[in-house]
DNA sequence: GATACTGCATTCGGAACAAG
DNA sequence: CTTGTTCCGAATGCAGTATC
């Protein structure tokens, strides 16, 4: 996969103009450096994700990368929005338990929609930013998975098997990065898994998966930066 | 100046669980 | 077994704006 697209990607250094094929599945490494350097054996996903997975979606695989990576500016650039972003939220909150800082975001997650918005968007600023340090800086990799949405596509298939297949879920296998973020998250799922996903990170899994992700990499083409036509 | 990228609140849909 | 509720993850709509 790294090789036929080019990779590894960051999320610090990607942006909208390139040819992102509309749907696919992404995978997030860890820990933060270049993989290009490292024996693949020491590569570990730490997030898995997806887009189009329910019936009449019109996401796109850039859009939903865009929400993890957060601002680049406006009045929150370099922060985000955690609650666009379920792994923002994961990563925030292992922040905040790493550090102590409940008293600082006591809202972080919570649904609210009322006049308290803003201020408390202020408030959290800080931390989306380093949410965002910490995402932009993460190697990943993505397929070209076409097909129409649906929670029965590839891609929702891909997706739920390749999780549960690199789950540390009930296993008893070590941590390869003992310094990794998620161990200070508070959801088992989490901690447990090795991976910032809480769906089907206890499901069993089908190994015919490998087979099915091998199809759509040989046919994924690498990004060219958008031409005039 | 046209294109399409960006920010962000809101809305949607499904899973898990509870109640009738 | 059916209906209702809550939570969670993902998708949407649109105004504003940078880039070409």
């Amino acid at each position: 996969m790294r090789d036929q697209i080019g990779g590894p990607y960051y999320l610090g250094d990607a942006n909208g103009r390139l040819e992102w094929p509309d749907r696919g599945v992404y995978f997030f490494f860890s820990p933060a450096s270049d993989l290009r350097q490292m024996p693949s054996t020491k590569w570990r996903l730490s997030r898995i994700g997806t887009v189009g997975v329910s019936t009449g979606s019109s996401n796109t695989l850039w859009n939903r990368l865009r929400q993890h990576r957060g601002n680049v500016r406006g009045k929150y650039a370099g922060g985000g929005n955690h609650r666009g972003s379920i792994f923002r939220l994961h990563v925030g909150r292992a922040l905040i338990e790493k550090h102590g800082w409940h008293d600082e975001y006591p809202h972080w997650g919570e649904q609210n929609p009322d006049a308290e918005t803003t201020a408390v968007r202020e408030q959290e600023h800080e931390l989306e930013q380093r949410v965002s340090e910490y995402i932009r800086d993460l190697p990943f990799l993505w397929v070209d998975v076409p097909g129409d949405p649906g929670p029965e596509c590839d891609r929702a298939e891909i997706e739920s098997n390749t999780i549960a297949m690199v789950s540390r879920y009930r296993r008893s296998a070590g941590p390869s990065d003992l310094d990794w973020l998620g161990y200070h998250s508070p959801k088992s799922e989490v901690y447990q898994s090795g991976l910032w996903n809480v769906r089907h990170v206890s499901d069993s899994f089908d190994p015919s998966v490998v087979d099915q992700l091998s199809e759509y990499i040989s046919s994924t083409e690498a990004l060219d930066h958008q031409s005039r036509i």
